[in-house]
DNA sequence: AAGACGAAAGTGGTTGA
DNA sequence: TCAACAACTTTCGTCTT
């Protein structure tokens, strides 16, 4: 299958998917779903809030990533001269409590911003992500939910939210081995924020893991669709409802490696996933019952076992 | 020795009175 | 606010290859 498109217009990622059956290309690396027909790669911003035109396309670009969201909002001073006496000291009286005002939030968003686009370079994450994450921060800092925290969290917590918002899979285990901050105050901030700012988070579909995590196995394409193949069917049975997204991926993962004979232990792929070997078995054996698989998956392994003895 | 399996006990988050 | 609960983890013994 010859591909037209040879790069991730996200993460830059070569490593793209032909899945002939949607017949949609998708990255391997950041789950990013590519059309064929490729008129415009960006996605739609979609604005947190009903009233809230400023990110529609139609309009001129705002970047959140920097602290005056690229309009300074500064008054000329070459226009001082021509103000009378009265109206200018009140002006300058204003502009000198403005100033003190806004300096403190400005100064706060730009030392933010930078520690943000840091935070990005080092998890590896593509662009799309620092500029949904600044624009969650922003609305953080305009809602005074930032005072008294640790401002690394709410960096991160808005990371993970614009993870979340834009379907990119990166479980929350990653992002606290990077950056060293407790799962456990990163939740608290998450929830904080989602609830605070009124952002709805679909939960984790598990599709979206397997992308990555057969990715990272350097698993075949065969099993990656086989995979998904599987997940969408307990989907359908409602099998999956409840559990984490990583386990499921996990398990439908093995799976797939027994019934495409591209033997992955347990271990290996529970590291990736960032689940026990325990997790995974639970999930399988529930998944092969259900499925109807058990007896096809018994088979295969005990082959496996007399080609092995030869 | 390595891998798979599963029982038992413990952990942290959610729910509902 | 607290107890019950489900999902998951840790730990460990057993079995197979």
């Amino acid at each position: 299958m010859e591909l037209k498109i040879k790069k991730c217009p996200e993460c830059g990622s070569t490593n793209l998917i032909y899945d002939s059956e949607k017949g949609e290309i998708i990255c391997a690396n950041c789950g990013l779903v590519i059309e064929e027909n490729i008129v415009d790669l960006k996605k739609e911003w979609r604005s947190f809030d009903e009233g809230d035109q400023s990110r529609a396309r139609a309009t001129g670009h705002l970047t959140y990533t920097k602290a005056d969201q690229g309009i300074g909002t500064a008054i000329s001073s070459s226009q001082l001269g021509k103000l009378s006496q009265k109206d200018r000291s009140r002006y300058l009286k204003l502009k000198k409590w403005q100033s003190r005002l806004s300096s403190s939030i400005e100064k706060n968003l730009r030392s933010a911003m930078n520690d943000l686009k840091k935070l990005v370079d080092l998890l590896k994450l593509p662009p799309g992500v620092e500029e949904e994450a600044a624009y969650i921060y922003t609305l953080a800092v305009q809602k005074s939910l930032v005072r008294g925290r640790n401002i690394d969290t709410i960096i991160v917590a808005s990371i993970y939210i614009a993870l979340r918002k834009l379907e990119i899979p990166r479980t929350l285990d990653e992002i606290v081995k990077i950056t060293g901050i407790p799962k456990k105050e990163i939740g608290k901030i998450y929830r904080l924020l989602s609830k605070e700012l009124g952002i709805k988070i679909n939960p984790i579909n598990p599709i979206d893991y397997i992308y990555r995590f057969a990715n990272l196995l350097h698993l075949k394409q065969d099993t990656l669709l086989k995979a998904i193949d599987l997940l969408k069917e307990a989907q359908n049975k409602k099998l999956v409802a409840g559990r984490s997204a990583t386990g499921v991926a996990a398990a439908v993962l093995y799976i797939a490696c027994v019934l495409n004979r591209e033997r992955k232990t347990q271990k290996e792929i529970a590291e990736i996933a960032g689940v026990t070997e325990v997790t995974i078995r639970n999930r399988y054996r529930e998944l092969a019952k259900e499925l109807g698989l058990e007896k096809t998956l018994s088979k295969i392994l005990a082959e496996e076992g007399e080609t092995q003895k030869v």
